[in-house]
DNA sequence: AGATTTCTGTACTGTAAGGTAAATAACCCT
DNA sequence: AGGGTTATTTACCTTACAGTACAGAAATCT
């Protein structure tokens, strides 16, 4: 799923790429959270123009929504693999340690763009903002899904409450969301994740 | 430390509380974050017109800034008073359980507006935001401290990581403040706090 | 009372915000 | 080559933003 919207074969081409500056708009809106980005901010970004943005993407909101759906679906992401790994110890090994490393990463903005993306903000936000949360709410609802499976597979004990571990876990993961904005480096983030483990019932 | 600016006894006397206008600031700023927020929200909430406000904090990013003073020293702030109690432990339980308390408290805006008045934000907000991230970073170092201490009075072992004991509950507890966002409950953050203690070391 | 000081209300400033109209440019198809 | 279609450019629109000038109002001080 790489051309947001197939281009036709009629008409003047488009003289950017969609994909890479959708990427370059969920850097901005990443590092500067949605009221904090301008459209001048964006344009500037992206190397184009307000009408060709509006006609590309319709408009900062639906931008921002698509932005958000790139983040969650690049290779660097970690939270889908992590799913799939064979016990619910394991998964929650895979997103600590994946998060510790993604967070801080210093070759983009710090921290996760669904958690800082519009947290505080303004009413004319507000759309964005739940979409975030919905993002968030699905995010540990896969993960108790993924705990509830680890129960009957007999890989975690049958008394486990999979909904608090899902939101301990989801606690965590925030948590170094902010952390990195804070300034904490991978290795200190990967200390946090190994102590957050120590939490964590094992087979 | 209740009057910010002592008021003169000459000329026409202010016509509002400035504590109970910084209240109304601290709450639409925790709300809707500094980007978030403008002035007409401010003055509409704070009853005064915008030269009063001028007048009396300066502009908006010090009235940003005299907001935050007053929530870390309001009477139902549970850092500070958590760090008196006499074990590690019973600190880490303390906070814990002061923040789901807090922090999913529907009588004001949920979360914490240290950790999400400034997170992403634009270059104009590049002051507060760095604030706020001292403000955390300070928080921790004060957790730090006190488990060095406790290091020395016996109740943490000696080989204990104090400096990864702070960093993993002040990241469980920004990560809370992003759960009251997400519409968690108090019972839900207490479930969260007593997973996190589980991690914990005890005397 | 009058002078002085400070606050309040209204009206205003310049700038930047999100978004769009209209003309031109570049491509495909016949 | 010319018509149809789509993208780009420039210029503009309305609205909201943070911040202020100024005149009048309410208090104290002498």
């Amino acid at each position: 799923m790489s051309a947001i919207s197939c281009t036709p074969n009629v008409g003047r081409p488009r003289a950017f790429d969609m994909d890479t500056a959708l990427e370059k708009a969920l850097e901005v809106f990443w590092r500067k959270g949605y009221d904090g980005t301008s459209l001048s901010d964006l344009t500037e970004a992206m190397g184009i123009n307000k009408p060709s943005l509006y006609a590309a993407f319709g408009n900062k909101e639906q931008l921002f929504l698509k932005a958000i759906e790139l983040y969650e679906s690049r290779p660097c992401s970690f939270f889908l693999p992590a799913l799939e790994k064979p016990t619910a110890y394991q998964v929650a090994e895979h997103m600590l340690y994946g998060a510790a490393t993604n967070m801080a990463d210093q070759s983009h903005p710090q921290g996760c763009v669904v958690v800082q993306g519009a947290l505080s903000c303004s009413e004319a936000a507000a759309t964005v903002k739940e979409a975030l949360i919905n993002r968030r709410v699905e995010g540990e609802q896969k993960l108790r899904d993924r705990f509830e499976r680890a129960k009957a597979e007999g890989d975690l004990p049958a008394d486990a409450d999979a909904e608090t571990l899902a939101r301990y876990l989801g606690t965590v993961l925030q948590g170094m969301a902010i952390q990195a904005n804070n300034g904490a480096t991978c290795d200190q983030l990967r200390l946090v994740a190994q102590m957050t483990l120590q939490a964590f019932p094992r087979a």
